[in-house]
DNA sequence: CCCGGGTGTGTACAAAGTACACTTTCTTGT
DNA sequence: ACAAGAAAGTGTACTTTGTACACACCCGGG
């Protein structure tokens, strides 16, 4: 048995049972494995839970990576409504990469820190591009990017805690909240 | 035993060693209580939860409320510092009202959900007031506060996930930021 | 006086993380 | 091909935690 094997069936555990219906009994037992031989393969429960929190990273990564659109802030606007897409189709795989709290042993590693992540090179590279056409004046993109980024985190984060009335709900006030900063943010030269 | 003293020694347990060290045993130890005793004045772990939670939203209700200033812009930028004070001084309480996922047995009632809180209505009554000196032409004021709060949540909930390389850097980014994405929305009659 | 409800206790079980000791299986050098 | 060692897996057992259940205590009103 591989580690890719136990790993795979960990996704599946956290896919269907979430964060918290995740346990090294679980994943074991969906490898076909005792539970005590996980730990041949990882140290311990949040060594897994770091490897999970990793892949839905990179999970992300990809998915903003297939994001195309030639105006850079048209690009920023799918942007967010990806990434919505991607907290409500695959919210435990969310809940692993954007908002488990750190522990001792499970720590962003610096490559993933706020703003060096590969995803918000992206992010980062666009809102270069808007600067070029006049947007965005006075601030480092990377300031930009972390504001809007956090934003969006904030806003899930806040519907995953329950405090919306509804998804419905939800999704309208994320997206409108979302292009009303963008677009304060942006400024009003905008498709001129 | 009253309820009160056993919520005290909850508070206690939950200030000391966070929402993963509160156990309905260690809460019972703290009250001089058997484990079992705990089940009498709360249904379940659940229900103490969200107890903790209401009680670290009306906490930062009380603090909120205790802001001073005539202007209401720099009223708001208090807000933003006081709040980013609370989540540092106080982290575990900060984590039971704000990051705590919803459960089955415990969601924000009506009278939490965002937008509908005592602390978001002397928010957007600034915010009116603000608007009343030319400020955030062209947006709700439940939406611009909204942004607002999810943003400076999203910011300490990326702290917490320990994706800032340390304190200071958080602390000096978040108020950027915070002023940055105020001003962008206030607009620029600021002190004229 | 005694009795019913509120309060508290002790016991017990299940889920979960994981230490430890042992077995099986694969790899590799000769 | 084979022995030796490393890698992988197992069974058992202990701990922590939530909580069900049955009983005990205690106190005010008939």
């Amino acid at each position: 048995m591989s580690k890719d094997r136990i790993f795979a069936a960990a996704k599946t555990v956290l896919a269907k049972d979430g964060v918290s219906g995740l346990s090294i009994r679980s994943v074991a037992e969906a490898a076909g494995l005792s539970p005590m031989a996980m730990y041949r393969h990882f140290k311990d429960k949040d060594a897994l839970l770091n490897a999970l929190m990793r892949d839905g990273f990179v999970a992300w990564e990809e998915i903003a990576r297939a994001v195309r659109d030639p105006d850079p802030i048209e690009w920023i606007e799918k942007g967010f409504d990806t990434f919505l897409a991607f907290a409500l189709k695959q919210p435990h795989r969310f809940d692993a990469a954007f908002l488990l709290p750190a522990t001792e042993a499970r720590r962003y590693p610096d490559d993933f820190a706020a703003g060096r992540s590969p995803a918000m090179a992206l992010f980062i590279a666009r809102i270069d591009a808007a600067k070029a056409q006049g947007h965005f004046a006075g601030r480092t993109s990377l300031e930009i990017a972390l504001a809007l980024a956090a934003l969006a985190q904030g806003m899930i984060s806040m519907h995953r805690a329950g405090r919306f009335a509804s998804e419905r709900q939800f999704k309208t006030l994320y997206r409108q909240v979302m292009r009303n900063t963008l677009a304060a943010y942006a400024g009003n030269r905008r498709k001129s």
